[in-house]
RNA sequence: GGGGCGGUGGUCUAGUGGUAUGACGGCUCCCUUACGAGGAGCAAGCCGCAGGUUCAAAUCCUGCCCGCCCCA
């Protein structure tokens, strides 16, 4: 027997070899669609979330985008056209304040130019590394053309959206009680907003019913707020109470009186079964001040402090005021007990500040009356998984104030808006520019044919140029305001279809709503929805056909990772240590779409293994070179039966990718490889395969090609490498397999029996003390196993007693 | 406090009424012309808990506990 070698030199897949491979990799075209150039054909689009380039990548995140590349992947095996881009979501608050904490200068102190400069260097340099990991996880989107959300086309696009909003009349602008962060100086929205568990003081604190005299005990957290108090309430069902509903309670401290009504809000059970309506100890008194149409009174200013309305509190920070009036009212004996209880906290997200809710003047995009428009959207998409959809509809049902879109910071979307202010400075006109610019009002002064509006009804005045010629005196104020950043990401969508674009006005048509949208289900209620009623608002559609909801990857006992437990796994480690297609191949086969998953590096050592196993069976079949076709070719059950297998493994894989889900082609290939092809069937023909046989080796070059094929989304590296050395040709432009013809699809019936006949065999030997390798007497192939007899006995040596 | 989703060996997973599936990891032994990244075997689960329905429950019902997420 000829003594062989494989072709492929190396006895193992090794870590370094990949960056080698990657850099190849990156050599070789990918068929990326250009929306501004294609013809308006239909092309799977990917809205890639654009990450944000916070300067550390959270392990999760990478696993997530290495799941989402495989998909990319799998549907242009699939035979699909893709438009896979990668952006990068640069504007907002984090960076700012980044570039706050390194200067020591908060944002307010800064020239606006200066600040923005600086941030935008900031950003750039965690920009870069960000990019480099995504290149070494092998993502095939297009780096050539990547789009930053605080480019000018980018942000001319968000300001193009705002401003048909508000020629729609879906913008506003008003005076509203806004969750606001007095440290970043801004409004925030409800999304967000958190939650924290705290201790605090229950005050009890005495009142005085005017009319009659008597002591009543209201207890409160808030007591800096008795200023702002409109009202004291009681619940309607509360008998203690009934006698003073319609009497007057005096503040305690201040010289006024309220009156005491009635309201179902007021828990009975909790304090003293009586409540003070303030403006505002939180949502709940936005709602009562609304409800019992009371005037708000500004208690709290914008910088955090009292206001006049606190008197002798004035000017003090919000909790100094409490702690002083907490003093106060003790020491003149109108504190009658002070309970510590647990409260949940609003906090702002990105500062950790105390929310405070102040009265003050934004812009809004409704929301509120498109609540069953966006539960029909939500029931249109379809989710991966499906179970995750009910995410969505949970935000749009506790959705119940308009969406604050204005910010009071710098390194976000300018508001396209200017004013006309008259010599008082009141402004009762404002000017809106032609869509398409990007526009920077606190820096520059609008176009000429921009147009002007009534500020109140939003009759259209004229052109700006000509108004001004008719109406002296006005003063040209740009607005100073910026957007949440989660307007600029709520148009993801629009942006990568060319919706701005008119040459591209085709691709656009065709091609929204977008196929896809992944995303992490930590971000449903922000991107996820904001993105829907952006869709919904300016193209009254659905923004996307599917959408496919990640879990979150969590440390190996489940807990999140976070900087304060100290167990953040860092993804450079482990792409050098296990490299990325065993990181990728982890992941797919690893997690659940939709579910939580733990991060623990065995699985990732077991993954790479994985590789090497593949590695190792291409490795064998580099032995053999494709024979001549025999003018009578012999074929052999053996290679039927693997070949019906490979089929039902790869139907497993295809529907698996069709799904967008990469675990079961993940499972589905180990399984096949690890457990059947190399352990069963390569042992099986082995002496066929030395023996050159016609019909064994095309069908080993077959099954290998083909599991390679399937295996390409998930592990591109080795694939490639591996393919390109068998069959010279680059395994990412090529379709998923077609099935492989086999005599007798019933054959894979037998496989059960083959393999428990094979260890029933081995161990035997193992009992008897013989090398596998030895022969053995007495054992006979069972009548089932006929088609495989001269196979088995071949491989286990079987010999007649 | 309310809601959603989930809970099957250490980890991941199959399993919607009939003796709990498979993989990874672990341990022991073996040595075979692709591969120690190999082969054979072993251990490991009161299927979150407690009741109920049923001849029979991981599976159906009720309550509770735990985890993650969301809301207030």
């Amino acid at each position: 027997m000829p003594q062989r070698s494989p072709q492929i030199e190396e006895k193992a897949w090794d870590v370094d070899l990949e960056e080698d491979v990657l850099a190849d990799l990156r050599d070789e075209p990918v068929d990326h669609v250009d929306p501004t150039q294609a013809p308006a054909e239909s092309v799977f689009v990917i809205d890639t979330p654009p990450p944000y380039p916070s300067g550390t990548w959270h392990i999760g995140a990478v696993a997530q985008y290495s799941l989402i590349d495989v998909i990319a992947r799998s549907k242009r095996m699939s035979g699909e056209r893709v438009l896979f881009p990668w952006g990068l979501d640069r504007n907002g608050i984090n960076i700012e304040q980044v570039v706050e904490e390194e200067s020591g200068k908060p944002l307010q102190e800064w020239d606006r130019a200066e600040f923005v400069d600086e941030c935008r260097d900031a950003i750039q340099e965690n920009s870069e590394s960000l990019e480099r990991t995504a290149k070494r996880i092998a993502m095939s989107c297009n780096f050539e053309d990547t789009y930053r959300t605080d480019d000018p086309e980018y942000r001319a696009l968000t300001q193009k959206g705002f401003i048909q909003l508000w020629k729609d009349g879906a913008i506003t602008e008003d005076l509203r009680p806004n969750n606001y962060d007095p440290e970043l100086g801004t409004t925030i929205a409800d999304a967000e907003v958190f939650y924290e568990e705290r201790e605090t003081d229950l005050v009890h604190v005495k009142w005085t019913v005017k009319e009659s005299q008597e002591e009543i005990v209201i207890a409160t957290t808030r007591p800096e707020l008795i200023c702002a108090c409109q009202a004291v309430i009681v619940n309607p069902d509360d008998e203690r109470y009934q006698h003073l509903v319609g009497k007057h309670a005096e503040l305690p401290l201040y010289d006024r009186t309220v009156e005491i009504r009635e309201h179902p809000h007021v828990d009975p059970e909790f304090g003293t079964g009586t409540m003070m309506v303030c403006s505002y100890g939180d949502q709940a008194d936005v709602r009562l001040f609304r409800e019992l149409d009371l005037d708000p009174i500004k208690a709290i200013d914008q910088t955090g402090e009292m206001t006049e309305a606190a008197g002798p509190y004035a000017g003090l920070a919000v909790e100094d005021a409490r702690e002083k009036i907490k003093e106060d009212l003790t020491s003149k004996d109108l504190v009658a007990e002070t309970e510590r209880v647990e409260q949940q906290f609003p906090i702002s997200e990105r500062s950790d500040a105390a929310v405070e809710i102040v009265p003050i003047e934004e812009w809004y995009v409704s929301q509120t009356d498109v609540k069953d428009e966006m539960r029909r959207i939500a029931e249109e998409m379809d989710f991966h998984p499906d179970k995750h959809r009910q995410l969505l509809l949970d935000w749009i049902d506790t959705v119940s104030i308009d969406w604050p879109v204005s910010r009071r910071r710098y390194y976000h979307t300018e508001i396209p808006i200017w004013y006309l202010e008259d010599e008082d400075g009141e402004a009762d006109y404002v000017v809106v520019p032609p869509e398409g610019p990007y526009y920077k009002p606190w820096q520059e002064d609008p176009p000429e044919d921009s147009m002007v509006y009534d500020r109140e009804t939003r009759e259209k005045r004229g052109r700006l140029d000509a108004f001004l010629e008719e109406y002296d005196g006005l003063t040209v104020r740009g607005e100073e305001k910026v957007f949440d950043t989660w307007m600029d990401s709520s148009q993801s969508n629009l942006f990568i279809t060319g919706w701005h674009e008119d040459e591209a006005a085709g691709f656009f048509k065709e091609n929204f709503p977008v196929a896809l949208r992944p995303q992490g289900r930590d971000i449903v209620r922000t991107w996820l929805y904001y993105t829907a009623l952006k869709s919904h608002l300016l193209e009254d559609d659905q923004p996307f056909e599917n959408v496919w909801i990640t879990g979150l990857g969590m440390d190996e006992h489940g807990r999140k990772m976070s900087k304060s437990l100290g167990n953040v796994i860092e993804p450079s480690e482990v792409l050098d240590e296990y490299g990325a297609d065993a990181f990728r191949f982890w992941i797919a086969s690893e997690c659940t779409i939709g579910d939580d998953y733990r991060v623990r590096e065995e699985k990732i050592e077991g993954a790479r293994k994985f590789i090497t196993k593949l590695y190792n069976v291409a490795r064998f079949l580099s032995m053999f070179e494709p024979p001549e076709e025999p003018a009578d070719p012999a074929t052999h059950d053996v290679n039927a039966w693997i070949r019906a297998e490979f089929n039902e493994t790869r139907d497993t894989c295809l529907e698996g990718y069709e799904e967008f889900d990469p675990f079961e082609p993940a499972n589905a290939i180990r399984d096949f490889v690890w457990n059947l092809f190399a352990p069963h069937y390569m042992e099986m023909v082995k002496s066929r395969a030395y023996d050159d046989d016609w019909d064994t080796i095309r069908t080993l070059q077959s099954v290998v090609k083909g599991t390679i094929e399937l295996l390409a989304p998930i592990a591109p590296i080795v694939t490639y490498q591996l393919y390109r050395e068998l069959y010279g040709e680059n395994v990412h432009e090529q379709s998923f397999p077609d099935p492989l013809e086999t005599a007798d699809p019933g054959l894979a019936d037998l496989t059960e029996t083959v393999t428990e006949f094979n260890s029933d065999v081995w161990s035997e030997k193992k009992e008897m003390g013989i090398s596998l390798g030895s022969s053995i007497e007495g054992v006979t192939v069972p009548d089932e196993l006929a088609p495989f007899e001269p196979d088995l006995v071949d491989m286990h040596g079987l010999e007649d007693a």
